[in-house]
DNA sequence: AACCCGGCCAACCGCCCAACC
DNA sequence: GGGTTGGGCGGTTGGCCGGGT
């Protein structure tokens, strides 16, 4: 099938950009904006670009704030924390890091941290030290908490609130919420987001600091449930124990006046239509709810170490893709529920 | 000095989805 | 309601560069 091309491919270059293209690119956008539409965007600027060439110059290497170079150690700890969790999402894993692009963070991943962690052998462990007590190399554990708490596993607590806040605050493209702080900062100062690394220096793990954000969170959640996702009522709706296939069911979508609701494991959310592309981030945070819910009922408390990424790793390069879709036990509780049906690391 | 090879990264491609008409 | 368009995303490609032989 396949569908038009956005531009005509014969009339517009391709390849690196030359410094004057960038220039007129910066000035026009600077001036003008991207005025909402980036295919009609080169030709007012007097380039002969595809529109989308344009978009991603711009996001990738002209936009002010643009972080190039080293990764830091906590960078690779988010990175790490949230590629095991919700698999090769970039842009969500972007926006937890401030100045970095998607494609900055895949091409790392992909030629960089994928082979620190597969290249290197067992060296660094030559005999595993209780879970909790090892040193592991930087970004290389993860913990996802469960708690008995009534409202809300854990888990999915911080997966809801690493996602969210990553996709409504950091994007420049949605929106920002105002979020009070930025999730990558209480993930990075306080291990309340979904990585919580455990060689984080203890007075950064400070329970009550957890506690303060994610209530502070679910204030805000509420407050703001006019116009995003809202935990909702103790609706006892799709159940996640039928056989193989829990939590595998596709979102519920329903409808109620303007808003519309998700359900999920009794929980149901709900937002307004405000035409803001909530439904979308809904349902992406949809699915990385029943990731974290699948990770809670499966394995609580779970924990991957850098045995657990590095078999991760090696079962999706084996199985030729990390669109696998089988259910190997041993990666059991890695996310990645293939929002839009792109990633399933299950 | 020439060639080969692998790493790196910017850019492209194709798909999905929401908005729009 | 259905078709079209544009934005956004993840995967892949291709060219450059540096190190090794």
């Amino acid at each position: 099938m396949g569908r038009a091309p956005c531009c005509d491919k014969n009339n517009v270059k391709k390849g690196p950009w030359s410094p004057e293209e960038d220039a007129k690119l910066k000035e026009f956008i600077e001036k003008h904006g991207t005025g909402g539409n980036w295919i009609a965007l080169p030709q007012k600027a007097g380039l002969r670009r595809c529109g989308k060439s344009c978009r991603l110059r711009w996001l990738n290497y002209l936009r002010p704030n643009i972080k190039h170079g080293e990764f830091t150690e906590n960078e690779d700890r988010v990175i790490c924390s949230m590629y095991a969790s919700i698999g090769s999402r970039w842009s969500i894993i972007a926006s937890q890091l401030p100045g970095r692009t998607d494609n900055d963070i895949k091409n790392y991943w992909n030629t960089k941290l994928k082979k620190k962690l597969l290249g290197s052998t067992a060296a660094p462990h030559p005999h595993r030290a209780p879970r909790q007590q090892q040193h592991h190399p930087p970004c290389l554990n993860l913990m996802l908490q469960h708690t008995s708490s009534p409202s809300l596993p854990q888990a999915t607590y911080n997966s809801f609130f690493s996602g969210a806040g990553g996709v409504l605050h950091h994007d420049p493209i949605i929106p920002a919420l105002a979020l009070p702080q930025t999730p990558q900062d209480y993930m990075l100062s306080t291990g309340a987001g979904l990585g919580i690394p455990t060689n984080a220096p203890s007075s950064l793990l400070h329970a009550q600091q957890q506690q303060q954000f994610q209530h502070h969170l679910q204030q805000v959640v509420k407050e703001e449930s006019g116009s995003m996702i809202v935990f909702g009522s103790d609706q006892q709706s799709c159940s996640s124990s039928d056989g193989g296939a829990h939590s595998q069911q596709p979102p519920q979508f329903g409808g109620h006046g303007h808003g519309k609701e998700l359900s999920f494991d009794g929980y149901l959310f709900g937002y307004n239509n405000g035409g803001s592309g909530m439904e979308h981030d809904s349902r992406l945070l949809l699915h990385q709810l029943q990731d974290a819910h699948q990770q809670a009922h499966q394995q609580v408390p779970v924990e991957y170490n850098y045995e657990d990424i590095k078999q991760l790793l090696m079962s999706t390069t084996a199985a030729g893709s990390l669109h696998g879709g089988h259910e190997d036990g041993g990666m059991e509780g890695f996310g990645g529920g293939g929002s839009q049906g792109k990633v399933t690391m299950m």
